[in-house]
DNA sequence: ACTAAGTAGCTTAGTGCTAAGTTATCGCCA
DNA sequence: TGGCGATAACTTAGCACTAAGCTACTTAGT
């Protein structure tokens, strides 16, 4: 591993143990910290990528999640809104917008007329279909900063830390 | 590293190479997928944990920026929205609500009168350095699901794939 | 000294979310 | 069959934020 400079989270670091050197050792904060941030700048270098197809990153998920779940890319609001960990009404929202812009349908459940499905247009398809390969690009160029075998290793760690927040 | 079930994030790659096999390798996307849960699951533990000491955890943010700064404890609005990453009007709600808790006080800066200082009072210094410890204890459970190897090497990843996000 | 540009904190309007509550509908069980 | 709790989508009120703009003040140029 090549040694770097300091960074933000190091200085931030650096400043509890001066003011607060009974705290111990500070990795962890450390590593969340870095978490927290790199969410942050990726997360809107993502926001960017899908700015150029006219939608926010909300809106991408509502359609990703409708185009991976395949043929006939329909699902209802509460399964969407429990896969993006939102309520309902912020999915009424959301649904609102893209029925708006053309991107999905809604079409009422013939088996119960209390459910309505959000179905993906075939504009909603073509436009979600170019927009997840731009994101992925973004995602690849900052991950390939790191070797293949320290990015597959990346990867194995933040498998068994999600496991232990959840 | 010990074999893991399927998460999530698993699933939801597995979905997108049935769907569009073309998209190629995924690593870059479960990456950030893990990065983005785990900030979201242990934001919301952090923000339980402050939640015993009556605050949020953007309050907590202001609070610990002004603790680690040192005596006395004293910065202007614009050094904290900085800092956090937040627009000053933001930065004004935060402190309003600080400030109303006794937390902390607004005094004038006597060398520019267009500015302010943001001091910690005595209540807000002892809040802030009870809650400090009371997060990071929640941090390194988390983190101690990794063997301390595994998590002084994810720390150093992280701190890589941070600066190539930037 | 006077003016123009820049800066600090605050205010306002708009966004996107949650939590709680509403309405319509479903499905179970006596 | 009738009634009651559960459920789906939506509505409303409130919250925390941003972006843009305001006011008061400072600083630099002449």
């Amino acid at each position: 591993m090549r040694v770097m400079h300091k960074d933000r989270v190091d200085a931030i670091g650096d400043q509890w143990r001066r003011e607060r050197p009974d705290l111990g050792d500070l990795l962890a904060m450390e590593v969340f910290g870095r978490i927290y941030r790199i969410a942050d700048a990726v997360g809107n270098r993502m926001e960017e990528a899908y700015g150029c197809f006219g939608i926010g990153r909300g809106e991408f998920d509502v359609l990703a999640t409708l185009r991976r779940s395949g043929e006939p890319y329909r699902l209802t609001p509460k399964q969407l809104a429990g896969t993006l960990m939102l309520t309902t009404g912020g999915m009424t929202g959301r649904l609102d917008k893209l029925e708006k812009s053309g991107l999905i349908a809604r079409e009422p459940d013939p088996d119960d007329r209390r459910s309505v499905r959000a179905r993906l247009t075939p504009e909603g398809r073509e436009l979600v279909d170019n927009a997840v390969a731009a994101g992925l690009e973004v995602q690849r160029a900052v991950l390939g900063r790191l070797s293949p075998d320290d990015a597959k290793l990346l990867g194995n760690l933040l498998r068994e830390l999600l496991d232990a927040a959840r």
